[in-house]
DNA sequence: CCCTTAGTTCGGTTATTTCCGAACTAAGTT
DNA sequence: AACTTAGTTCGGAAATAACCGAACTAAGGG
């Protein structure tokens, strides 16, 4: 099959799916596009050309990913232009969010087990329990052995990428 | 401090996080009502009237609820209304749909690796290879070990659970 | 000094999401 | 049969997100 076929195609396909990350759909076209052009990276202008987008939603969706450490961008001598690419710590970058988000959830999942604990605490003397705590207690088991396995994968490219 | 004005406060907070998660704000306001109400349940009427919304958002956001397996709930007998709760396997649920999201993702990451792998072999020649597979080994391995700890964990609670 | 290139900023348009009220259904009550 | 309760459905309003073009900046080239 024709590469440049299985390119667009492709990065439909990615691109669909990036957008359940919250992205928009042009930025997830985007990231699409660098993901698949991989090491000679990609330029403003050709990305405002194959995606068929205007100068500033281009821009401004760069803008954001490069915030968010998704993409960055090399120049080349004598070239003003800027070829964006994937930024090579995507990997880590992705697990760092995951592992906040996780972290932030886990200090919720404990004040929530406060209050209900003291709910509970206030129902004894009726004797009727508002709360079994199981679930809380689950889901922090949950997030923390998730955290710790994502964690030990992240050691573990860190150490091998020096 | 009060408890019912710490669980307005919480019922906010975790509503703003869950809005995360694609959630819209109401069904996020939902969500974290029914976490904070515990086994009593919540009646549709009181989510109406704690959440101050219309009555037709409130039953299109808890269809949905349902519906992605977040929410359910029990009555009385001799009493027509619903008392709505958090799906007892919630932790379970939420940890499919990771595990779903996840292996998508992986036939994704390798049919681009399939994709790249056919961009360097025709790039032989030039000896110029436009793509390092590292990247996708590396997420391809990410995503494997993550799903693994969820699966394991997966299989405690459930096991647990008979 | 003017022109081109490579973007950025800003105000506004379009599309989508979220929410709402009015009218409706279905089941039990009087 | 008429009324209340517990919701559902549907058409549309309001808010928000996504995108765009026109005007602008900044830097290099002729």
């Amino acid at each position: 099959m024709d590469l440049d076929i299985q390119k667009k195609n492709l990065i439909e396909e990615v691109g669909v799916h990036l957008e359940r990350d919250n992205l928009a759909p042009l930025a997830a076209r985007i990231m699409a596009t660098l993901i698949l052009s991989g090491k000679k990276g990609v330029t403003f202008d050709q990305l405002v050309c194959d995606l068929q987008a205007g100068k500033s939603t281009v821009s401004t969706h760069l803008d954001h990913l490069q915030n968010s450490n998704r993409v960055t961008y090399f120049t080349k001598p004598g070239d003003r232009k800027r070829y964006f690419i994937i930024d090579p710590d995507l990997v880590v970058n992705v697990m760092d969010e995951l592992l906040n988000k996780w972290e932030k959830e886990k200090k919720l999942h404990f004040k929530i087990r406060e209050y209900k604990q003291q709910c509970n605490k206030k129902a004894e003397e009726t004797g009727e329990f508002q709360f079994d705590l199981e679930f809380q207690d689950d889901f922090l088991t949950f997030l923390e052995e998730t955290s710790n396995a994502v964690k030990k994968f992240k050691s573990k490219l860190t150490s091998r990428n020096k």
